[in-house]
DNA sequence: TCAATTTGACCGCT
DNA sequence: AGCGGTCAAATTGA
């Protein structure tokens, strides 16, 4: 089975375990703010699916039009550039809500409006790149589809072996921050975008609520196997840090922030759940 | 003061 | 010609 499947699979199952728990959760406890974080969450699980379901049809074309340019060039010798090197290298992508933090220190290097997205993209560098000739470059962009989700591409990888921060699972508390936007939209705080949160909601997760969040983030982890950061996906969402560009954390509180586009919608996904989980009547009575 | 970001200009590809 | 990606001067902010 191709490593994508196993991620797509691995995705939607933890979808489903997040499904069981809220249930459980609802059934159990009035944590109305645990219930809204994974229903969060579980959403964001099935739009990665779909979405590495699709780029993954995209990395293929990339792959192959690259060996096709390298045929060409091969034979004739031309002088024209070729398309960049960086293009045959492995391409990630993640999608994620909140912070995208993954680590490394990035600088922008530009942005641009891209033909038929609504949302601009932004360039980003390695910091090190003159420093330690490294040569990673990732691009961000706020997914048309879902402006709660960052689509991240990663061009080249690091070799710089020299992430900025260390994995804050040994975080012993943090909060989870929510920017409520006026007329009850919750959004993002990110510096390409001129959003500014009109109230901010606080809650502390207790010690005892770490383990089941790290659970639950713990898919911030997927397609990254290009490092030998494994944390670094995973103490992602523990750093507030929205800006895509440079990122840089340390002490041991941190924050999360969250992003679900309408809460009205909910209650309506419920019944949808349902479906998904195989978990019989009995639950839901 | 210096590092990071912004943004218009430029370049190569299709 | 139009598009995406990068450069680099100007600007910002710590």
């Amino acid at each position: 089975m191709a490593m994508e499947e196993k991620l797509v699979i691995n995705e939607l199952e933890q979808g489903r375990e997040l499904a069981k728990r809220l249930i459980s959760n609802l059934k159990h406890t009035s944590s109305v703010e645990s219930s809204k974080i994974m229903i969060s969450e579980i959403l964001r699980i099935y739009q990665n699916a779909i979405l590495m379901l699709s780029f993954k049809e995209d990395d293929k074309n990339i792959l192959k039009r690259s060996r096709e340019i390298e045929d060409k060039d091969s034979k004739t010798l031309s002088k024209k550039r070729k398309l960049s090197d960086k293009k045959t290298e492995e391409v990630k992508v993640f999608v994620g809500t909140g912070s995208i933090d993954d680590g490394y220190c990035w600088r922008k290097y530009g942005q641009k409006e891209i033909h038929g997205s609504s949302n601009p993209r932004g360039y980003f560098r390695c910091t090190h790149r003159f420093t330690k000739k490294c040569p990673a470059v990732k691009q961000v962009q706020r997914s048309d589809e879902d402006p709660s989700i960052f689509e991240v591409k990663y061009v080249g990888t690091h070799t710089c072996n020299n992430n900025s921060t260390s994995p804050k699972t040994t975080a012993t508390s943090f909060s989870v921050s929510m920017m409520v936007e006026e007329g009850n939209r919750v959004g993002l705080t990110e510096q390409t975008e001129d959003i500014k949160p009109t109230k901010t909601e606080e809650v502390m997760i207790s010690l005892e609520d770490l383990e089941y969040k790290k659970d639950i983030f713990k898919t911030y982890s997927f397609s990254n196997h290009e490092t030998e950061n494994v944390g670094g996906w995973k103490s992602n969402i523990f750093q507030e840090n929205l800006s895509p560009a440079t990122t840089s954390g340390s002490g041991m509180t941190s924050e999360i922030a969250i992003a679900v586009e309408d809460w009205g919608t909910v209650d309506s996904c419920f019944s949808s759940l349902a479906n998904i989980i195989d978990l019989g009547q009995d639950l839901w009575s």
